[in-house]
Formats: structure tokens, sequence, C-alpha cells
DNA sequence: TAAGATTATGGGTAGTTGTGGGTAATTTCC
DNA sequence: GGAAATTACCCACAACTACCCATAATCTTA
């Protein structure tokens, strides 16, 4: 069963292998509209993680860097931290992705590779790292939580 | 796997040889569209590094620069800085374009090129400056990085 | 429950890409 | 106008990557 096209949700886990392939969820890859050409665009996360877009969310993301100048320091700093480690990776007849070194090492993957849905992308963990993170989130201000109600309804 | 014309990102390590040629990556030859008849235009960064554009984009600042009036010091200044390093190169049937020795120099490239995509037009860098630049972004004005982040969804 | 289909993982191979150097054509300069 | 220097074009090799096939585990369906 298929949710909405390009959105992602749940978590699995998976392997990297020697050659730095990891396997896209099935389902994920079935969520994906055509437009998509099997492809997906890896990228840095905000955390310790590498975030993976179906290429028509990434191709909205070049549109917004598009629109700024390279007058601008911070533009330009801006534009070279989003796109430099960003690489287009289409997935083989095995449904896998190959990662680029450098976003492995930046993620610190080794064997076990864990992915999450995040909704309009998803995201490849090292389990240990996850874990890490997960015990610092507890420890996030509850009134951040209360500001957030009124965005969200849950 | 190319992504939409004209358009470069990832970042990759290459090396300058004796005659001062580098290498495009494949992928960003492959992105070009024919109306650029396979040539680049090199010119100085705002950052001490070399910009690469596809010639059609390069056609376009050039239109936009008519459009400054020479009554203005600002403006006389920035067309002339901007037109003044900036030298068309086609690339040859290996894929790279020879660069220009003041370019070198500008930038401070030795035998290390590190080539980044920016969306619109490509940098090439010393790795060594690289770094160094990379460390002095952390100094940065958070909030107006973090306002530009707001506006371009992640 | 058993057979078939799908999915996850491993590895081989042919084509592509990056890099070095050589030669002929062109330009520069005396 | 001719020599020297520079540039453009070509070939060759090594490393890498994309694509293909194979197998085992899992899920689906009759």
């Amino acid at each position: 069963m298929t949710l909405t096209n390009n959105t992602f949700i749940g978590e699995y886990a998976y392997s990297l292998d020697s050659k730095g392939r990891v396997n896209i969820p099935a389902k994920f890859r079935q969520a994906l509209s055509e437009d998509n050409e099997n492809t997906f665009v890896i990228a840095r996360g905000m955390d310790p993680c590498i975030w993976v877009y179906p290429l028509s969310q990434w191709k909205e993301i070049e549109t917004n860097l598009r629109s700024l100048s390279s007058l601008s320091k911070i533009h330009r700093t801006f534009v070279r931290n989003t796109a430099r480690y960003a690489s287009p990776s289409t997935y083989d007849k095995q449904g896998r992705i190959t990662l680029t070194p450098s976003l492995i090492e930046y993620a610190g993957l080794e064997k076990d590779a864990l992915i999450i849905g995040m909704v309009n992308k998803m995201e490849i963990w090292n389990p240990v790292q996850m874990n890490k993170t997960d015990k610092e989130t507890i420890k996030i201000d509850p009134a951040a939580y209360d500001e957030l109600a009124e965005k969200i309804i849950l």
C-alpha cells in the first residue's frame, strides 16, 4: 500500500556493501512519481546523517538556490554549503543507490544503515549515531514543543 | 545521471597539470546544453577561487553588465573587475579546460584543484584555501544564515 | 502449506573517466 | 621572415563506475 506520492514514512534497517551501495526500501521506491526518473539526490543532513531527496523535490531546492546572488557573501556560502555535498544517484535494477565516500564519512556509516522516512525526504543514519542523538533529543526544551504545537496539529 | 541543464552540484578533487589544464567533471559536461558549444567562461570569483560559467550563462551576465551605467563609479569598477579577468575556454577531447596564469595565481592553485558545483556555475579552489575559508565561515552571522535557511526549505 | 513472486545482498565485466605525455599547428617576437 | 614559444589536438593507460547476473531470504497468494 502506497500513501501519497513522494512521501516517506517508517524505518528500515539495511546494510551498506563494500561498494558503498544501500538499498532503498521498496515502499519508498514505489512511492516515487514517474518524473523522478528513478533518481534521488543525496546530501549532507543538518544532523550527522545523509538526506535523500526525490529528484523532483531537489529541483525545487535548486530553483530557490538559483534566486540567490553570489554578490552576497552569505548567499554564496549558503549555496556552496548546500550544493557542495549533493549528488544525484539513480537506483540500479536491484533498487540500490550508491553513496559518495564523502557522505559516508560525514554520516559515519559502516556496515549498518538505518533508513528513516522524513515525509518529504529520507535520512540514512549509522544506528549507533541515531541512538546517541535520540538520547540528546530528550533534553529538548519543552517550551519549544509548545511553540511547535501552535503550528502543527497532531 | 544528469539533472537540469546547465546546473552543477557536487564536489570533485582533480589535479592541475603542468600545462594549466583541469578536468571538468563528466557530470558537469553532460549537463551542458548544446548552445554552449563545449565552452565555459572562466573569471575571478568573489572569493579566492575561479568561477566557471557555461557560455550561455555568461552571456546573460554580459547583458546585465550592459545595463549598468558607467556614470556611477561603483558600477564602472564592478564592470571592470568582472570583465577584466574573464576568458572563454573550450574543453578538449578529454574534457579539460585550460586556465589562464593570471587566474591560477589569483586562486593560488598548485597541484590540487577542488571543483565545486554552485548550481548556475562552478568554482575551482585550492583545497588548502577552501579549508581556510570553511573555518572562517563559522564566524558568519548565524541569524542572517538562519533567516536564509527558513526561506529555502531543505 | 507450497509455489511463485518479490526483495535484499554479493560479486563480475565492459565501458567510461581522469591523467600524463607527444606532435603538429599557430602565434609571438626579434 | 624565421626561430622560439605557446597553444590546440591526439593517443595511451590505469582506475573507477554503472550495469548485469546470481543467489538467498522474505513475502504473497492460491
